[in-house]
DNA sequence: TAGATTGTTAATCGATTAACAATC
DNA sequence: TAGATTGTTAATCGATTAACAATC
C-alpha cells in the first residue's frame, strides 16, 4: 500500500557497480574532513568523471539529493553501503593457500566490503594447521562437510590453474553458489552458480595493449 | 604501394581484448591435442560464447579464415600472440614487495604474456637484498636512477594504498609511462601516463552484488 | 528572484547480435 | 552441387552523454 522505504529495484549496471566503491572511498575521506553536504559536480571534479554520470549512478542507489544543495554526505554513504551490501558479513572460504591465497588472506578490509573469509583450505601438509591473519588453513578434505554445516555460499579460488576445474567441481558439489575466480582458467559451472573472474593475464594484456596502441599512434603522427 | 602485410589498424575494444587471451588459452590446448584447423562455432561452443562474436574478435587481429573450413590453428595462435604483443618482452619494475607484491613476483608465466618483471622495490630493510623467483628486491631510493638507465616504462604497483599516490608521483617523475595499479586507490596521473586498475574491492563488490541480486529475484518469484 | 544542481527524458555512441552475401 | 563457415553490413541493445524541466 505505502511506498516502500528503501526498495528501489533499479538494478545497477556493471560499470556503475565498479564506480560506486570509488565514490564511497572519496566520500568517506570527505566526511572525515567534516563535510556535511556534497554535490555531484564536486565528486566528479575530484574523481575526474562526468558529473551527470555521478548523478545517475547515485540515483540507482535510491538516495535523494536536493537541487542547488546536493546530498547529505552521511545519508549518501549509508545508502551506498547498504545498496552494495557492505553492512552484511558474507562468509567465504578461501581455497588454495599459495602466494596469492596468502596475500588475499592478509588483504586488509575485505570485511568492510561485505566479505569475511572464515577459513582457508589447501592440500599441502606443510600449510595445514597454520594460520594467516587469524584465518586457519585446513585440509581440503574438510571443505565439503564444513561448507554445508556452516552454510558457506562463497568461495575465493586461488589454486593453481591446473587444478582449477576439478576444485571448482568440488565447490559446486558442496553447495557453493558464488566463486571469485582468481585463476586464469575459464571455469565450467552450472547455470545457478555465479562466477566473478579476476584474471591477472587479462589485466596485464590490457595494460600492454594500451601502451602499444599509444606507441603506434605516436609513431604515426 | 603494396598492401601492408600485418598492419590491420583495427584497434580492438576492451571487451575484445579481454576475450582474446581466453581464446588463445583454449587454442593452445587444442593445438597440443594435434588439431590443425578450427572454426569459430567450435571455439564458441567450448567457451560458451557467441560464434559470431568469436568471428568478429578474430577478425580484429587481422587473421584470415576460410569459409567452411575455419582457421589454421597455428597461424591463428601466432596472429593473436603477435596482435596482443606476447612475443615482446616489456620490462617492468614492481613496487611494494608485500604479500600481494610477492605473489605477483611468483605469479607464473607473466613473461608469456609479454611482461617481464626485472626488479622489485620496497623500503622495508628486512626485504631489501632478498629475492623472490629470481627477482631482486632493491631499496626504493634506487628506483628513479635504474628506471631511467634501463629505460623501464612499466611499473606494477602493489604498495599499501596509504602511500599509493606519493609513490605514483615518484614513478611518473622517473619516466614511467604505464602503471598496473593493484591498489584500491584512484591514482592521479598526467594525461600521457596509462593506468590499468585491478581493484580487488571492485571485484568483490561485483561478486557480492550479483549474489544479492540473485537472492532478491528468487525471493520475488 | 537568480542561479546552481537534481532528476528525468532524449540523443549519441559503442558493442553485441542478427542477417545475408561470398566462398571454400 | 550442397552446405557450412567466413566476413561484412544492418539491427538491436545498453551505457554514456546531452538537454531541459523541476526545485531548492
Amino acid at each position: 500500500m505505502e511506498a516502500p522505504q528503501n526498495t528501489k529495484r533499479t538494478k545497477a549496471s556493471e560499470p556503475t557497480l565498479k564506480r560506486l566503491p570509488r565514490y564511497l572511498h572519496y566520500l568517506q575521506k570527505a566526511q572525515d574532513k567534516g563535510i556535511l553536504t556534497i554535490s555531484a559536480p564536486v565528486i566528479g571534479k575530484e574523481l575526474q568523471c562526468d558529473p551527470t554520470q555521478v548523478v545517475k549512478d547515485l540515483a540507482t542507489t535510491g538516495v535523494k539529493g536536493r537541487p542547488r544543495i546536493g546530498y547529505n554526505i552521511h545519508e549518501l554513504i549509508q545508502t551506498i553501503e547498504s545498496f552494495l551490501g557492505y553492512n552484511r558479513a558474507n562468509e567465504a572460504f578461501l581455497v588454495g593457500a599459495g602466494n596469492l591465497g596468502m596475500a588475499m588472506m592478509s588483504y586488509p578490509d575485505f570485511q568492510r566490503f561485505g566479505l569475511k573469509i572464515v577459513a582457508a583450505f589447501d592440500t599441502n601438509r606443510d600449510k595445514i594447521g597454520r594460520s594467516r591473519s587469524g584465518i586457519n588453513i585446513l585440509h581440503m578434505n574438510k571443505f565439503q562437510d564444513l561448507a554445508r554445516r556452516l552454510q558457506v555460499r562463497i568461495a575465493v579460488l586461488t589454486v593453481p590453474h591446473t587444478v582449477a576445474q576439478e576444485v571448482t567441481d568440488l565447490l559446486v558439489a558442496s553447495g557453493i553458489e558464488a566463486i571469485w575466480n582468481l585463476t586464469p582458467s575459464q571455469l565450467q559451472v552450472p547455470e545457478h552458480v555465479i562466477v566473478q573472474n579476476t584474471s591477472m593475464y587479462a589485466n596485464v594484456t590490457l595494460l600492454l595493449k594500451k601502451l602499444q596502441e599509444k606507441d603506434e599512434s605516436e609513431s604515426v603522427q
